[in-house]
DNA sequence: ATAGGCACTGAGACTCCTTCTCACTTGTTG
DNA sequence: CAACAAGTGAGAAGGAGTCTCAGTGCCTAT
């Protein structure tokens, strides 16, 4: 860990012995840049700083904006091609909400997502659900697949617009 | 029931009475768009009966071509339109399975959709299951929303790519 | 039958998210 | 220091989806 790794934020992986080692974030992905001869530059860095900062839902849009407002800022390219490699690099995943453009979010070491969206004001809400996460793990068994990940994206009225 | 219902794919309603009565989609179709005032056009009729040929996931784009190859067209923003009235129908739904765009498909009638899809091919397989749609139900129930309809992603590796 | 009104349609302009291109910069290695 | 690979930004390009607007068609009332 260098002082270039100044986000200490961790995920927790499971080593063969059963220890749990915390392992910060930023070094998963210095890592799978490593791996691939790639840099991990001054943009690359407050990319990924600022999603830790965030934790939440997020569009592209909103990262170039907030970047440019903390004046070191990236262009357009960058921030796609950054979201890219955090994909790769597993740290991130698009979730696709509506049809106008992709969110993501963290996923490394983070509970899987599920969402709740009203479709009278659409309100989302995240809800974390482990039977969510057991029965997507059962679905893709019976299927003969090695599931990776799920998405339970349920609609319906929200408590608030039922009550207008 | 007209002559211009001529494809008779249906559906059944509950009658209060606990009679199962079989419904043309299109006379579902048809008494939407007159609670509104709206018209049953040949465009109208053309593309639903299309997408009931097709009963599988479909895009826009497809539409389209197909309606262009058959003779009878119907332009990009007619097509669209048409689509967002089947929305409004309750007789398709958009689906969102990957960045690049709006899928859809038949849901009136049917059961609801789960997806597999492959992260190495982006081989997708639709399933059913009952246990998908109990648990959407829950967990919209125990926050307080009435669920409508549900979506259940689920992203691995499928048993073909595996064998590779 | 005719006229008026309202909905519908198609062509293409337009918007917006995302990707691509390309010239220039930066960092690393021998 | 030279060579080279990777990274970056600006803006062009691509592509899905929406909007505009003039022209068409269907209904209804007179």
């Amino acid at each position: 860990m260098t002082e270039s790794d100044h986000n200490t934020e961790t995920s927790s992986i499971k080593i063969p012995g059963g220890l749990d080692v915390m392992m910060p974030l930023c070094a998963v992905f210095r890592r799978h840049l490593k791996d691939q001869d790639l840099k991990y530059t001054r943009e690359r860095a407050d990319i990924l700083d600022l999603i830790m900062e965030i934790d939440d839902v997020f569009e592209a849009d909103s990262l170039l904006d907030e970047m440019k407002k903390r004046g070191h800022g990236a262009s357009k390219a960058t921030v796609y091609r950054t979201l890219k490699l955090l994909q790769d690099a597993g740290i991130i995943t698009p979730i696709m909400l509506d049809s106008r453009q992709t969110y993501y979010h963290l996923v490394y070491g983070r509970d899987p997502l599920n969402f709740l969206v009203c479709l009278r004001t659409g309100k989302r809400i995240r809800i974390t659900d482990d039977r969510a996460q057991a029965l997507a793990k059962s679905m893709a068994e019976e299927h003969g697949w090695h599931p990776a990940a799920h998405r339970m994206v349920i609609y319906g009225i929200s408590p608030e617009s039922e009550e207008k």
